[in-house]
DNA sequence: TTTAAATGATAGTAACACTATCATAAACAA
DNA sequence: TTGTTTATGATAGTGTTACTATCATTTAAA
């Protein structure tokens, strides 16, 4: 038996739906190969066309513009990680077992993810620890989130937090730290592989540093006192 | 007596020192003012002329680009604000104190600082919390970083590390929970008043809440156990 | 007072971020 | 089968952005 993975995108992210044409799972799959390799502020809509080999009005009947594309992408990718989350979580009793398995799931490269066959979830991992945050980094950023565009990512952070309160019903920053650990698992990765003085992982590429630092940061704040 | 503070930056930073001209000066002044206005990617150098009463290419004789430009302000910010932990934490003998003081320095917002007459501290500080990460999360980070660009930050990243140190010798993640603490003060602010739902702050412009999240996550983590 | 440096004014180019139009190919319905 | 949507391809065009270049003029330093 085969199961394929779908994630149900909020419609507003884009002018058609990309998963339902053959041309719109290409865009999906080349732009996070095509943003992974110029970044996205030399990302265009024409090099994403010639990657694919069609036109820039091919692109532009899928999305508005490469913001929404990020957005869209960066959507994706926190409701998967919502989806692993939950699963990986599943049938585990002991919160703190829970919450050790989040932060390895959110600090550590992610395996290529077959039931997805037209996203390479690794690149996807990078793009998000490089690109993520300026999805909602904008001037727009209320309007966008009245649209509920970013709600792939609060719910994350929600799942987590209820987590945190299921280990300490007394912790009174449960959604601050949620979101708190998502972010840093990005910006110590980011750091540990561009700016090294900014932590205490050198230039050892051993991701499982950034794990122990999460953990104990996490586990002291938690602790019931 | 009046005192005024001048910040040595790098010199690969601009093409010509800002701080030397008039125009230099308003350049820096109005760039501050129109990014906060339009956020950094609708920011253009012809909205910068009109705004100034110049030309574009007036500004591209001091900024190659309105990235550097971006950096250039970014570093100004780093450099003072580890000019006022120095100042701040002067003469305070315990580093639980210390660190208090750079959290509130860190979350609060800026009251103007008149040692500097052209730059204004509060706007400032709103760029940096939304525009600042857009400095590094490039995909020349690793040639800037060569050229030093990051060293403000880096700086003052040690300093806190180091006062860290000196309330716990044995804590392992001084320089990545520095990191962390400037990254956590802008992002939840940030989040604060624009993504509520990810933070426990609601809608409150409390910034004294972050204060205290951010005094909880940092005392327990380096408490000696 | 001479000379150099900084600024202003203007023009120009390649790329970017779109919008519009029309032809064709594939899918689907009568 | 034919007729009709629907998706795509191909091409063109517009306004803006991100620069570079040139020359005249004003301001400051020697």
């Amino acid at each position: 038996m085969e199961v394929q993975l779908q994630i149900r995108m909020n419609e507003k992210l884009f002018l058609r739906d990309p998963e339902q044409t053959e041309l719109g799972k290409k865009i999906i799959r080349h732009s996070i190969q095509v943003i992974y390799k110029n970044g996205f502020e030399l990302f265009t809509f024409k090099k994403l066309a010639e990657d694919i080999g069609t036109t820039e009005a091919g692109i532009y009947r899928y999305f508005e513009n490469k913001h929404r594309l990020l957005i869209y992408i960066t959507a994706w990718y926190w409701g998967w990680l919502q989806f692993r989350v939950v699963f990986n979580t599943n049938n585990i009793k002991e919160p703190s077992v829970k919450l050790k398995k989040i932060i390895q799931l959110l600090a550590t490269t992610v395996v290529d993810d077959d039931k997805t066959i037209h996203i390479n979830e690794d690149l996807l991992h990078q793009i998000i620890i490089s690109e993520g945050s300026k999805a909602y980094l904008t001037k727009h950023v209320t309007e966008d989130n009245k649209e509920q565009l970013f709600k792939p990512y609060k719910d994350l952070c929600a799942v987590i937090a209820d987590i945190i309160l299921d280990f300490n019903p007394k912790y009174k920053y449960p959604r601050s730290l949620a979101s708190s650990i998502i972010e840093i698992a990005h910006f110590q990765n980011f750091f540990k592989n561009n700016l090294p003085a900014l932590t205490d992982f050198g230039q050892t590429k051993d991701e499982l540093k950034v794990v122990a630092f999460l953990e104990d940061l996490v586990f002291s704040s938690i602790r019931k006192k």
